[in-house]
DNA sequence: TCCTTATTTGACTGATCAGTCCATTAATCC
DNA sequence: GGATTAATGGACTGATCAGTCAAATAAGGA
């Protein structure tokens, strides 16, 4: 048998998300990533192949994570209108080093757009998760006449999808959180039946 | 007199500013950057300073183009909402080409974060610019009835600062134009008077 | 105890990075 | 038509980039 590792793959993944989401691909060094992750440079490329896939690694994790934690976050609130509110203002909620850090899918979008496959594709999975949960709550809030009676389910999760996003810019790039707060109010206040 | 400068100063600062746009800051070269401009080295140092500030120079030459393109276009339409409708509706009729590139603003928000001070000086004085015009927008328009009488003005041009934003990385990333079209639909409709 | 095998360590690779130096060129003024 | 002055082109800089190589190390099985 063979000497065995010394370090936990899923720890150094974690810490290597955290470098990326931070400074995006590029602007990671691999110098950087090794350093967070406590390894040394040879046990990175043994474990991950290269950069790319470290980093392709890191953003599955980060959407896996994220994904989960919304399901279940969501599933959790007494109304599915109030649940959606819950998961736009908890943004405004969150503390300043959180708010900095943005979403790292979104990070992944502007830097990366349509240039690689593979980002894409995860992008797109995690929208599409995104978009049937959100609609699956607004079907819902509907029936319990949360909702207007005329609003259009899925163009509706679309919009609160972007709204989350145009989120997480404005708390990237420092906006108070009281601005954040309005964001939230008018984009669930412009769905809810009066 | 000395010699003459043989390129066009605000050309190549357009042309490095489509690079930085498609490329972000750190994966764009100088290479790719001097290609882009024609011209050569030593006349970029000349004329910009360095990469950063060529960069920082471009980006304010777009928050100035594109600012003043939104006040013009949003002072063209008849009613004032129909014109913020048009405002998000357009970025669903725009190429393919367009849409990709994104916002450049945002593409720059997530790249840096707050990691650049001056940086963050541009973007925030484009984000001041457009809060205030659509609060003027909304608050005419409220005026008029188009929209709820309890709108909040300040709170509404907020949301739909982040509305624009999540589209264009929506579009960014390759999203169809019918669920950017939604999006928007979904946005002005939860302003709407009914 | 020695053999097999994977991990680790650190030196090293060529490529590319942003930025500089300098000789050459060209334009106007005297 | 020289003198002055800035723009230009191309070679060059050290630093850093991602990635490789090989020797040293450690673990269990025979």
């Amino acid at each position: 048998m063979p000497r065995a590792k010394e370090f936990d793959r899923d720890e150094a993944l974690r810490r290597a998300a955290q470098v990326f989401w931070e400074r995006g691909y590029e602007a990671a060094s691999t110098e950087d990533l090794l350093a967070a992750m406590g390894i040394g440079r040879q046990s990175m490329y043994n474990a991950f192949g290269d950069k790319r896939r470290l980093y392709l690694e890191a953003l599955r994790h980060y959407q896996a994570e994220t994904g989960a934690d919304m399901v279940v976050r969501l599933g959790a609130a007494g109304s599915p209108l109030s649940a959606l509110a819950g998961m736009l203002l908890e943004v405004a909620r969150q503390s300043a080093d959180e708010r900095r850090r943005g979403c790292m899918a979104v990070n992944a979008a502007t830097e990366f757009g349509q240039s690689d496959r593979e980002v894409g594709a995860i992008l797109d999975a995690g929208r599409c998760l995104r978009h049937a949960t959100y609609a699956r709550l607004l079907a819902e809030a509907k029936r319990r006449g949360e909702v207007r009676e005329d609003l259009d389910v899925r163009a509706a999760a679309r919009f609160l999808h972007a709204t989350l996003i145009g989120m997480r810019v404005n708390a990237r790039s420092g906006v108070d959180p009281d601005v954040l707060h309005d964001i939230a109010e008018v984009a669930i206040d412009g769905l809810r039946a009066r």
